[in-house]
DNA sequence: TTGAAAGCGCTAACAA
DNA sequence: TTGTTAGCGCTTTCAA
């Protein structure tokens, strides 16, 4: 570094220590191999000098960047910030970093993998299972351990940290069923997971022989907002009593909102359950029912795993992580 | 890459267009001073390899590494969500990448710089304006751009975008005050700038002669749970018309959903208003007031000061953003 | 418009 | 336990 005048190098350190700079690297990277009193001169020198190790030559030369790729759609999801969150911890107790991409819900992710990968990290998070093949490919390349999270699939490009979204659809259209509905509606975000579980709710609800009577798909992500005006297109049509499952707690905790408004009577008139478990639906008044899955476990699985790897371990290659319907009060 | 065999590098993508390596670097850095026909060969043979550059290589021998660091408290809160979103989105469209470090609201933020500028990154990013003297020198020394962003101080590192928290609670105090209020309590989050926010707030109050009864400060980050929680402990001394302050949004949420519960009206006995405007304030019911701030903006200010710097013109030093009291029907 | 030489700052591999 | 040599994969600089 140095305001003025020429960054510090760990050849100044070593010349300033009196020893090579090789030694300076060893007390850096393995202080273990040095003598103490040697370890100790160069530390000082290195504090002296407030010498900050360039990661980039390191890096180069020993072909290991300690950084970790990682892809998700938004942060602004409670469920991905909590993920990210305990990625990030996970890593950077083990000496990670984590290089973060966000790719929105509109595609485009070829050119953020190529460009995490040009920083060559030791390993790489990518949200989903569906990539473009370019994309797959350049993952399978890349020779590191890719963890694919947040869904299932048959193939993954190498690991996989998920659950079944249509299982979920389906589980809670069970959760209805066994309480003796007949009549459902669905809201859905636009993006390829909610459309799973929306799949999987439709599919058990058509095989019992219930109703689904409205399903509307909207904009990914998900607001408490469309949840209230999705509500309000459903009013005219909930003259009985119906079981509505939403993609999102956001959405669920609007349509509540609204429903509540209008004096329809949540859980007698209208059931609903919610998705994700965030902090609103047990706090909030009527709490509601959702799914819960722990995305803290999903981001420390999948950085373990990829922890695993890089020290050679074998590793699953696939955890499914547990889902979970919690009944609270508007169900 | 190359799942097997060696990594491709700029030699094998030279060799394989018949060109030298340089001249592949220029055509990926600065297409315009190459011969289009060349071009055209060289980007066959990189797509023909899958060639992705190493940054690491092309940023030890440049001195640019293409990238930001930035250190944030949490991305679980939306407040910080929102402004990485927007600085990531800024800065990716200048081609630049953004590495995010979370230090939690407990310090041991010097590790997490020395982290980063490690990496040698263009531009740091850091929240708030207090750190520690070693801190400070560091980022100084770094001699690259540096923003601190989220509150003000009299003396910044190099650049600032921010406001003053002190002053939102003034103005909070003052809002409560024009509208008769002569009782009020505060709800605060335990860190720095919601303390600022506190203070502000209470000595408003004290010099308009009027009476705080109660102002609890609790962990952050907040949650609902622990608005409804401080909302609980303070019923008991709630026997007149009192003014909320919360430090959050998420606190007022919780207050105002205890209060109802316990049979408080809001606003007629208990006013409330919040801080950071989150969708919940708009879409709840009732809807609450609150002071907002826009985070995307500061967000992006950071990251057009960091790449103004970078091409060298010269910056404003010191944006303070306005926050506004947003009425709604919590008072 | 293109190329050759040198070097960015570090670590692997080997030697002492 | 410490040091020397070579080279990681690029870009800067200079030359043609």
């Amino acid at each position: 570094m140095g305001a003025k005048g020429r960054t510090v190098t760990i050849s100044d350190v070593a010349a300033e220590a009196g020893v090579a700079p090789m030694t300076v690297s060893r007390v850096i990277n393995t202080s273990d191999r040095v003598a103490a009193v040697t370890a100790e001169r160069v530390q000082a020198a290195i504090s002296r000098l407030g010498y900050v190790p360039n990661l980039m030559a390191g890096g180069l030369s020993s072909r290991r960047s300690r950084m970790v790729g990682a892809i998700v759609p938004t942060i602004t999801h409670p469920m991905f910030a909590t993920l990210i969150d305990s990625l990030t911890e996970t890593l950077r107790a083990a000496g990670y970093q984590v290089m973060l991409s966000l790719s929105g819900y509109k595609g485009g992710e070829d050119d953020l993998v190529r460009g995490l990968l040009g920083r060559r990290p030791d390993g790489m998070l990518v949200t989903g299972v569906e990539h473009a093949p370019a994309t797959r490919q350049m993952l399978q390349e890349a020779g590191i351990p890719v963890v694919e999270i947040f869904d299932t699939g048959k193939r993954p490009i190498d690991m996989l940290v998920g659950f079944d979204h249509a299982a979920v659809g389906a589980a809670v259209a069970e959760y209805f069923l066994v309480r003796g509905h007949d009549r459902f509606a669905m809201f859905s975000a636009g993006d390829r997971r909610a459309l799973a579980r929306q799949h999987g709710f439709a599919e058990r609800v058509a095989t019992a022989g219930g109703q689904l009577i409205s399903a509307p798909v909207l904009p990914a992500p998900s607001t408490i907002t469309a949840g209230r005006e999705a509500m309000r297109a459903l009013l005219p049509v909930l003259d009985h009593r119906t079981a509505l499952f939403c993609s999102s707690d956001l959405l669920a905790f609007g349509a509540i909102v609204e429903a509540r408004q209008s004096g329809i009577a949540v859980p007698d008139r209208l059931a609903v359950c919610g998705f994700g478990d965030f902090e609103l639906g047990a706090a909030s008044e009527p709490s509601f029912t959702t799914v819960t899955v722990e995305a803290a476990r999903i981001g420390r699985n999948a950085a373990a795993m990829i922890l695993a790897r890089l020290v050679g371990q074998t590793v699953e290659r696939r955890i499914e992580v547990p889902f979970r319907i919690v009944q609270r009060g508007s169900s």
